[in-house]
Order: C-alpha cells, then structure tokens, then sequence
DNA sequence: CGCAAAATGCTAACTTGTTTGCATTTGGAG
DNA sequence: CTCCAAATGCAAACAAGTTAGCATTTTGCG
C-alpha cells in the first residue's frame, strides 16, 4: 500500500532501545486482526497507545456516505493513539488491519507509567510526533501550492528513493496513485501525461518508470519554487 | 488576524507551571520585533524554541516567485522550533511578526537541559505537538473532502465561538477569509451568497452575522457526513 | 492459444476554482 | 455633507478537477 506521509516518518521502535521495546510489549495485549478488520474507531473512548507488531495499519476517516479518506499506513514500529492520552482527544480516526496484523495494545494508565519511569521515551515520541507534524504540514502546503502533476512526480520521487540507479521502476497501479494523492484516476491519467510529454516518466502497465531520478529531482525542484531543505544538522 | 488551526491548539506556557513559564524565560534572550519583520527564515540551522512573549507570529512558506502561503499565526505563550531540537529538522519555515513583537529565544542546548530537568516539560509539549498534529490532519481531512462553502461555514463557527447568544457578528473582511482558506476572493464571495441563500449567515460590509449558531452547527454537522467528536475525557 | 478480467486511455458534460476587470455600495475623513 | 478609498458584487474567459461511459491494451489463467 502507498503512503504519503510515513514514510520518511521515524518509527517510534527504532528510536528507543531495545530493552524499552521489550517493555513496552511486555506491558501491552497482544491483537490480531485479519485484512481491513477495524482496530478502532472514530469517537471512541478507550485511551491507549497502540503499536504494529507485524502487518501495518491504515488511518483514515469513514464518512457516513460510505466514502473512506485514508490519511496515512503506518507499518511496523510505528505508534499511534499518543493523542488519547497526551492531548486529552477521543480517537480521532478509523483504524483497520492491512493484511494479517498484530497491534501491541498498551493501555493508558501503563503507558503513563512507562512514560514516567523510563527517560528516554519523551524524546522519542516528541520526535514521532514532530516529524509527523511537519509531514503534515508539508503536505498541506503542497495541495495548496502545487499543480497535481508536480504532486504526482514529488511522490513518485519519494518512492524511487531506495534505488541507487538512475533509473528507478516502481509498480504501482494509476488507480493506487490517484487514491494515495486523493483524486480520480483520470486526473492521475492526465498528470501522468505530462510527466510523460516532459521526458521524465516511462508509464507502464501497472508500473512507472522513473527515467533520470537526479534529472527529475531538478526538474521539481525548479517547480516547487522554494528553498529546498538540506538534512538536519551539520 | 484570522488562524485556521491555532484557534483551538493549547499554548506551551498555559500547559505549565507559573515557575516552570519564569524559568524558560529566564533561559531565553527575548528579541523584540517590528510588523512583518522576519524572525527566522526557511533552512536556517541554529536549533532552538522559540515562544511568542508578546503579538504574533505567523508561520508560512515564502515562494521563490514572491508569494506567501501561511500556515499559521501563533498567539502569546505559543511555541515554535521544537523539531529543530527533537525530529533532527533545520527550520522548515519562514516566521516573522505580526504587529511589534516579542520572541523568547531559547538556545538548543540550553533548552534541552531544561526538559531534561523540569519532568514537566516533556507531557506539555507532547501535548502541543500532539493538537497541532491533529488540527493539521483535521485541516487536510477537510481539503479533500469539503466543499469551499462548508469550510468556510466551519470555520466561522469556529471564530463565533466564545459568544453565548444565538447571533454571533463576525468583523472580518472577505479577502481575510480568502486569504486564510487559502482561496480567491471571488471563491469566498459565491461561498458567502451560498451560506446566505440558504438562510445560515447575513453578509456585510466588513462583517458577517451568523443568523443562528445551533442551527449553523446542525447544518455543518449534516454537510459533514462524519461522527461528530465528542469531548476528550469523560 | 484464446479469453476474461484488469488496467489504461480517452472523451464529453459538468463543477468549481482562478484571474482580470469593472461596477456598485459603504464608511469615514475632512 | 461630500467625496474618496475600501470592500463587495458580478461577469467573462480560462484551468483543472469530477463523474460516467466506453474503447483499447495487457496480463494471466484455463
């Protein structure tokens, strides 16, 4: 499954150590879910922190016409539900099972005490949720500031990533992108068009070729109009 | 000046101790600043929070080509720059004042000593940067989701809050609005003659009544198509 | 191989936004 | 009170999305 936000998104596992990890399974129950099985649901009440022990975990909001807006995937490691107990907010989203999935269901009170008793936990969710935050954010931007073409080649840039070629296939469905960005197959049709007319795409059945990942890069960058970000410290 | 997301968001100073707020302050060298004088700017590298003491701050993007995209306005007692200490980011945004302004400087280091010390700190941030996440996700939710004239309804049910009565008057200009939404002027104009055909608001010059809260609220709760959110805890 | 299902390509009619330009209304300064 | 500047209203031409429907290409299965 494709997803826009997490995955340049530190997993709150691989930030702590693996004495707390074992802690924190230790102090949680242990679900199963079978695929699209729902986890939570929007308006409930039960404050907890949960994190993906294996399979992964879609976010989104069920409206009431049926229509489901997914907002994030979040994969092993990954945490959620912080808000329940920090933030003094019911669950905000819907929760369902990608695939066969386990969730590592701590709740409140245990948490609040691992939290307090365990130093290195504060940072690690402060960094979760601030890179979550500005993922957010970034992306808010982007709907605002960016035509969906250039939308369209940011992702599917972030994607190629893990390749070390220039050239980069990625196999993904047109109809996969268009509800990852959050539009119609035909917009995503057109954009790929584009993409294509600019030399910069090879669009296959089922798959996308990034033709010149380094050329692409600076074909958005020339785009997108504002200061690009460097990495983090010196 | 309008905010969509900071309205409901708690501030950093609010969530403390009266003697934690003094000590922060004494930690920090206070800067002061002129109307739309720049605070920091996008890519800057020199960690630290940073804690509005007086006017505002608004947080935006600034485009290559000129143009300013805001994310935000934050108010006295809120906080930003946290990211540049916890999630490893340089600063991803342009700040500067709204009106003359005063700005808490807290040095990375000096800053992190304090969380490391004051057990309080890390659960108010948590807090901070937990609503923000959810405004930001509540925001994007709506975008795709919303049409131009339930947003808007949204959001001046959101500002005509604080009033008891049933008729709220709104003094804000339409292209505060536009500017806010991040829309044309003449997009916010059909939305108003939309919400005033149907009865919801009454326009003027320079204001806009809303005619009758709880009903407005029915009308966006049915236009919403998604469960409402009750309080947080019970 | 041959066929059915899936994925993609394309068109048409429509909606809603944008930009531009100008007319009209309103409030306040002098 | 008068007049000017600001705010709002409105229209036209355009851009980019939507849904719906159907043709075409591709893949994989029997």
């Amino acid at each position: 499954m494709l997803d826009l936000l997490e995955r340049n998104s530190p997993a709150l596992m691989q930030l702590i150590s693996p004495a707390l990890a074992e802690e924190l399974h230790k102090a949680s129950v242990t679900v199963k879910y079978d695929d699209g099985q729902s986890i939570h649901s929007r308006g409930d009440n039960k404050p907890g922190v949960s994190i993906v022990k294996s399979g992964a975990a879609r976010i989104g909001t069920l409206g009431m016409d049926g229509s489901f807006i997914t907002v994030s995937v979040l994969g092993v490691g990954q945490s959620f539900g912080e808000h329940t107990l920090f933030a003094d907010l019911p669950r905000t989203h819907d929760v369902s099972a990608v695939g066969p999935t386990e969730i590592d269901q701590i709740p409140g009170p245990v948490f609040m005490r691992l939290f307090d008793e365990q130093r290195e936990l504060a940072p690690a969710l402060l960094k979760t949720a601030l890179a979550r935050s500005y993922a957010f954010l970034e992306q808010l931007d982007d709907m605002r500031r960016l035509a969906l073409h250039v939308r369209l080649a940011k992702f599917l840039m972030s994607i190629g990533v893990a390749n070390q070629q220039a050239e980069a296939v990625i196999k993904c469905l047109q109809s996969e992108l268009a509800f990852t960005l959050g539009v119609s197959r035909v917009a995503i049709g057109k954009a790929v068009k584009r993409l294509h007319a600019a030399g910069l795409i090879e669009p296959g059945y089922g798959q996308i070729t990034l033709r010149d990942r380094a050329r692409l890069k600076r074909w958005i960058d020339a785009e997108i109009k504002i200061v690009p970000l460097q990495s983090g410290r010196p």
